[in-house]
DNA sequence: CGATGTGAACAAATTCACAGCA
DNA sequence: TGCTGTGAATTTGTTCACATCG
């Protein structure tokens, strides 16, 4: 109740999770100089239906123009205060194998307000070696470092992770992305987010064999198709 | 009717998804000797509510014994069959930057079903190096094996990524796990699924910034907490 | 006019609660 | 008795259609 950001108009979670979406769509909008556009434009580069669009977007307040459109400076600073993109987020990659590693270099992360500034693991063979400019610590040695506001992402074993995420969770970590498969038990309060590879190919195998769409074979060969989405 | 594993009922995509979380929770209780499961138990290693879990079996069909629970074996073959993991499925990974290089070393993609069987690049200096046991090739290459019935894992800078999707298409393809941020437009009867991280932590940000559980400093320090999976 | 913002209709997913069966 | 399987109730999310306003 105090705090200023307080408790506004409830965002729902299915919006939550297309907000970063738009807002990519509207910096790539931005970068082609385009300051105008309307929920049509935006729907279609976003991968969505303009209604629903503008039903998220109305979520967050009235920041179009009838008549006109958004404007896309301020829709794009409207979702990032919304996202909390205002202040920049520290991020701690636990445990330094083959993704641990692509994690650490991979770009995207640091493009936008996420920074890395930690890695994790406990092997003594990695610990103190460098990686894309970091040295790699202990969990020992990250608690002298400001526990709270980071966002964990666990890219350990999966025999690993449930300890990581303890060891981060007692640190003060409330955030957690967890790339290995399996699930992780954690207290109310801490969130977690999982990616799981073989998860997101076995869906696909499911609808590849029920060849969802029933369209079997020909698929228009040349021409250019519609955008068309699938989840 | 001809095929025992026919057109069935309908499955929602909702269930669709859990399904995997599910075969990996049951593969995790076979390795532990545990040959029948309740709801309530397999919902608990699932990160789900029993009720939930078991709306979600009923899908497939009723393979658990009032009274009793689910055997183990049988339920996790059910399953495998469903998600259509009784032949092997080839991946080819599009891409060989941090990413797709971790991708292709990852074993948890071997584990279940699914095989790197091709590593694509067009880079002439990446081109036909070996990364984790197989050569590097380029689509050209790729034509001359059997284009159809694989997945491609789109592994590129986000540049690229259009331009990888329509030739893995070209080639057949019909289903792609694209790792590049970004909307990628593909014809009807392809399927698309994305892995964001920027979006997932930014999603992960939101929530933090509002304190989703308003459960703002003390988490219980000590003590075993009950399993509280969020999402 | 033309595009937003939104109530109302619809659809999907989750949760409840209990009948029915081993 | 103790669990599954499932209708019914509820919640959440999507789509429609149009009044509203710059």
């Amino acid at each position: 109740m105090s705090t200023a950001s307080a408790a506004r108009r409830e965002i729902p979670e299915a919006t939550v999770a297309r907000l970063p979406v738009y807002l990519r769509a509207l910096r790539a909008l931005s970068a082609r100089g385009v300051d105008v556009v309307s929920s049509e434009e935006l729907a279609e580069a976003a991968g969505v239906r303009s209604a629903g669009l503008r039903k998220d977007l109305s979520h967050l307040g009235s920041y179009g123009v009838r008549g006109v459109g958004y404007d896309v400076a301020r829709l794009s600073d409207e979702i990032s205060r919304e996202l909390g993109l205002h202040h920049d987020w520290s991020v701690a990659i636990i445990g330094m194998g083959n993704l641990g590693h692509a994690l650490a270099a991979y770009s995207g992360f640091a493009t936008r307000g996420f920074q890395v500034r930690w890695l994790i693991d406990e092997d003594p063979a990695i610990v103190g070696t460098e990686i894309a400019g970091l040295k790699v610590i202990t969990f020992a040695d990250l608690e002298k470092h400001e526990p709270d506001s980071i966002i964990a992402v666990i890219a350990t074993p999966p025999e690993a992770a449930q300890t990581a995420a303890d060891q981060a969770i007692a640190l003060g970590v409330r955030s957690i992305l967890n790339f290995a498969p399996g699930v992780l038990a954690v207290p109310p309060g801490v969130e977690v987010r999982k990616v799981d590879l073989a998860t997101e190919l076995q869906i696909l195998a499911f609808h590849e064999q029920r060849g969802k769409y029933e369209q079997r074979g020909e698929l228009e060969p040349g021409g250019k198709y519609e955008q068309e989405v699938v989840r």
